[in-house]
DNA sequence: AGGAACTAATCAAAGGTTTTATTAATCGCG
DNA sequence: CGCGATTAATAAAACCTTTGATTAGTTCCT
């Protein structure tokens, strides 16, 4: 295949061919495997993000966090960047943009006056329930290309992959 | 399961369960699927960029586009923007800073005098191909949790996900 | 009680992405 | 040919993330 004829998803393709005649020692499976996983990731999130949240004046982390505070319920910033798998300074500077929005409230937490403890607002409750199931429905649009039984294998595979020990985590 | 118990993992469980109760109409399976597939490959993410690419002064988008004109061969800043799934706007701030840590040359195209030519440099040849063989390393590292069979139908699931019509794509 | 070590949050600087708008060049069609 | 519509790239403003530093409060240990 001539580099001309490639476009985004035959890339991977390309890719992995090419790395393996440049550089002989390299494991091409695994190059494919991780470069289908990112592509995958960025089509869905880029879809979920310009349909479903910017129009409605969200971007995607911001989602991420009160969809994480409405499932858990009220806890502290450190618990919230943990759950919501960001960094403690990503989630100071989202909860900046959050509250000033009024979609979040934060509170000195009484017991340990470090700690901020966050909560979401009524408005940021409302918003978040109707987001949501706007949010559901795409993934329900992006979910149906695969039957059940597919739907449960990737689920497993994924869950697996990510049991990986040994790498670098977030702190 | 208690709010309290929550980490990053079972918050999935948690999440899928307190969603089906709070709005009947969702569709939990197809959250699950989303939910694990975005939080599996921030992991992926996380650790390829922290391990592999910030120690060398690169960030995960430099990365992509030195990888992109590395196997592809020099191209138009649009089609760059095409094979590595960015906007335009992000590929022309990001050949700034490539540009001037000397790594990507930038040209004005000979035929069409709007558009720029990109091509590595030497240093970003070099620089992409020892960079790249460390990237891989760490792509077999998450990979060798699946066997080769599994490895398969991960891709094969995922490559179906992707081939989703009716999305929302970069423009 | 007092001081060292640790921890929560935030700040600061640099970089990347997004949407919207602008500039410049090319195309298309009468 | 000439002018309106497209197209390539960049600029601007707002936001998010990262690393590294700082501030403030807590814990531990003697």
């Amino acid at each position: 295949m001539s580099a001309q004829d490639v476009d985004f998803w035959s890339f991977v393709d390309a890719a992995v061919e090419r790395a393996r005649d440049r550089l002989p020692g390299i494991d091409p499976e695994a190059m494919r495997l991780i470069l289908t996983l990112y592509r995958v990731t960025n089509m869905v999130v880029y879809d979920m993000e310009s349909v479903v949240h910017r129009p409605r004046g969200w971007s995607y982390p911001g989602f991420r966090l009160v969809f994480t505070l409405w499932i858990a319920g009220p806890m502290e910033a450190k618990r919230a960047a943990e759950l919501s798998g960001m960094s403690r300074q990503a989630v100071s500077a989202l909860v900046g943009t959050l509250d000033r929005d009024g979609l979040v409230s934060k509170v000195p937490d009484v017991n340990d006056r470090r700690a901020v403890r966050l909560s979401l607002t009524t408005k940021g409750d409302d918003a978040i329930s109707t987001a949501f199931a706007t949010h559901n429905e795409r993934e329900t649009l992006w979910a149906e290309t695969l039957s059940a039984e597919e739907r449960d294998t990737l689920v497993r595979l994924l869950g697996k992959l990510g049991a990986r020990e040994g790498v670098r985590r977030r702190r």
